[in-house]
DNA sequence: GTACATAGTATACTAAAAGATACTTAGGAG
DNA sequence: CTCCTAAGTATCTTTTAGTATACTATGTAC
């Protein structure tokens, strides 16, 4: 671990991967590689209009996302991760594993408090 | 990646990380092995006794930090790690790791923008 | 000429996180 | 007896994140 607090730099990853639907988006993009806004829209029930532009803006202003727009009749716009965003990927997946073992962990106590 | 965003875990990790100050009392404790809550408030400039008793008490709840009162007046609790939340390190330090190449990463895209 | 589609923007609102400030507890020092 | 200490609680205000809903632009199909 790092000796220097003041030099510390998780707050930046965090600070990217933080927002409620970024690391859904993240994800997604990283499966399935290219996606227009209303296909990403579709496959994140619950989400609204706003907040899909809003998220994918901020990842794009950090580099991690590419916008691509298409200058047709509707609008077609497409998504990707950039070749930057996909350094991203082992946090994701290191936390996705840490996340499981997280939810085992949690089940094991709670069966240990139920028990006494 | 996990082929089934249905059973993705990345926002627990998530969820124990976030707040404003969680990653920076896990670095301290992780480096400092056992602190006292007034140390800890020392070495964290800003931050309000609430803030503190809050967010270690949400990491206590997740097994991820211990707490230790000693039965004496003036009060004494010590804080510390628990074996389990040094699981929580790798992800910390990759974290940090990714910050460092960002920071990076804007300054040169920064650069390459203020010469055009 | 009206309706449809896509990818938005604008405005108002609610909920959650964080901050500021004051109060509490009980033994020991003076 | 009054003050000091450490580790809190309690209460209130501010800030930030997220939600709901309505509106816009424009080429094509009918």
């Amino acid at each position: 671990m790092e000796k220097k607090p003041e030099l510390c730099r998780v707050e930046d990853a965090l600070g990217i991967l933080v927002g409620k639907w970024k690391p859904i988006i993240l994800l997604n993009l990283l499966q399935e590689g290219t996606k227009r806004f209303s296909e990403l829209k579709r496959s994140m029930p619950g989400i609204t209009q706003k907040m899909l532009t809003n998220q994918l803006r901020e990842l794009e202003a950090e580099d991690i996302v590419m916008r691509k727009v298409y200058p047709q009749v509707p609008p077609k716009v497409e998504y990707s991760i950039t070749e930057y965003g996909k350094s991203l990927e082992p946090i994701l997946e290191a936390m996705h594993e840490w996340g499981v073992k997280h939810t085992l962990h949690k089940m094991e106590k709670e069966n240990r408090e139920n028990i006494q």
